[in-house]
DNA sequence: CCCCACGGGCAAAATAGCCC
DNA sequence: GGGCTATTTTGCCCGTGGGG
């Protein structure tokens, strides 16, 4: 299978200078499209796996296993491992003597077991149990945002959880701890999260390994520090901006029990009707397979994967890889498909409830041809919707431009809409290449921005402001 | 309060690998 | 053992400010 050593590797075996693929085995085991000549990064990390798979004995995987005693994430897929291994080869690796079930608990599993240790939390599956609006889920995630990026770390619980003399968590923070923590409790208001080890009431002051991490972290991640200013969530900034806030909250919350009005039969709170949860056509042929003419996209996918376990359609060398039997065929005319793939192959049978047929998708470029009529049909409901709304207003109005900014543009144009502008600003943006490859939001100004917005870089959602000073409105 | 434009994040579904 | 990464699909939300 593999040139030139087939059996035993000597223990220093690169693997990516001197293998070679056999044809029939490259397009067994790799999915991949790239030549196994040009060994590209996917290539060598199934490589590997695949090596670990036909040299299991003498691996240097099989022998951590060992090392570990069949503990951790590599031990607890060894049992997987171990049946890929029989049938490739025909019998069964060898028992390892090392692994035993754990008699001693570890430090983790010591603190759950106190009954003095604040509630384990169990991430997704915990948090969907609560009653609780998207809103208030993304309020959350931009506490957590908030507090990976400031400079003091205590009190949010992803580090060291020691008190902290200043400066006090802003509310945001106090809400995220609030959904692991009771607040009465100083101990747990101090430190949310289970996984700080000073939160653990037996040693309440003692230094860990994490709190020597904290320094490091003090530096924000580039790209983040913007964008969480920019949400203005920090801070209270005067009483009418704290109403605006509030507001804006409620507005959202009529939206989602409206949605959820509309969607029927969702008592729980949750956002449904919208995104993959909305209600979409289904073509004939997988109207066959579902027994339903109009089904979410998500429901669509769950019934296809309950099909594939129960008939054990999956590739077992690559449980991505769906083989399709005669039903799947007839849907995706292939015999066999990767299940991103399949995603992908499912546009062809759903479509949006008020149009005839599939969107054409499937090419590239289909973003835009495909956002416009959207647009158009958003538009085509408002002014039908509304009333007049008047072309020529918000955006739309052109606006006498300063002299910067016509220099910027270059095209001599004086006078453009606040829209034309912040599109021409955006191709600037592209053509050069200017966004944040780590944060796509965050622009790094080259020269010519520089001198025209005076800032070393800024945050995509604020062009419109940082574009302000140079508009002059004209009667 | 809504509208306009923009790009990125997030929601569900699955899997393997890696990190802490 | 929990959480994150990659991947695909679509639609909503975010933030900006002047005008209706």
């Amino acid at each position: 299978l593999i040139g030139p050593h087939v059996g035993n590797p000597p223990k220093s075996y690169d693997f990516r200078k001197s293998c070679r693929i056999s044809n029939k085995f490259r397009n067994t085991i790799f999915y991949s499209k790239e030549s196994y000549i040009n060994l590209s990064y996917t290539i060598i990390k199934s490589f590997e796996i695949f090596q670990r798979y036909i040299f299991f004995h003498t691996s240097p995987f099989f022998q951590t296993i060992q090392a570990r005693g069949g503990r951790g994430a590599w031990g607890r897929r060894q049992k997987t491992l171990a049946e890929h291994v029989k049938a490739w080869l025909g019998q069964a690796p060898p028992e390892n003597p090392n692994f035993s079930p754990r008699k001693t608990k570890t430090r983790r599993a010591r603190q759950r077991a106190s009954p003095l240790h604040p509630p384990v939390r169990h991430g997704r599956s915990d948090r969907a149990e609560r009653d609780e609006t998207q809103t208030e889920r993304a309020s959350r995630r931009a506490a957590r945002r908030w507090c990976r990026t400031r400079s003091w770390w205590s009190g949010c619980g992803r580090c060291c959880g020691r008190p902290t003399s200043t400066p006090p968590p802003p509310p945001s923070c106090a809400a995220a701890s609030r959904r692991t923590s009771a607040s009465t409790s100083p101990t747990r208001s101090s430190s949310s999260a289970s996984r700080s080890t000073s939160s653990s009431p037996r040693s309440p002051a003692r230094p860990s390994r994490r709190r020597r991490r904290c320094p490091r972290r003090r530096s924000p991640r580039p790209g983040r520090r913007q964008r969480v200013e920019s949400q203005g969530a920090l801070k209270g900034r005067g009483k009418k901006r704290r109403r605006k806030r509030k507001r804006r909250r409620r507005r959202r919350r009529r939206k989602t029990v409206a949605a959820a009005g509309r969607s029927g039969a969702n008592t729980d709170g949750k956002r449904k009707g919208g995104g993959f949860t909305k209600l979409c056509s289904i073509s004939p042929t997988l109207q066959e397979f579902v027994g339903a003419s109009e089904l979410a996209r998500t429901e669509v996918v769950k019934k296809l994967w309950a099909y594939i376990r129960e008939n054990n359609l999956q590739d077992p060398s690559n449980k991505r890889k769906i083989l399709c039997d005669e039903r799947l065929k007839k849907i995706f005319n292939v015999n066999s498909i990767d299940m991103f793939q399949m995603n992908k192959a499912l546009t062809k049978h759903i479509w949006p409830l008020n149009s005839d047929g599939p969107v054409t998708s499937a090419s590239p470029e289909r973003s835009t041809p495909k956002e416009k009529p959207q647009k158009r049909e958003r538009n085509e409901g408002k002014k039908q919707k509304g009333g007049s709304s008047g072309s020529g207003s918000g955006f739309l109005v052109p606006l006498q431009l300063s002299d910067d900014l016509v220099k910027f543009i270059g095209t001599g144009e004086s006078m453009l809409s606040r829209s034309d502008v912040v599109k021409r600003m955006w191709d600037y943006i592209k053509e050069n290449k200017l966004q944040d490859p780590s944060d796509r939001r965050k622009i790094i100004c080259d020269e010519k921005l520089k001198d025209l917005l005076q800032v070393e870089s800024f945050n995509g959602f604020t062009v419109s402001k940082l574009l302000a000073p140079h508009f002059t409105k004209t009667k």
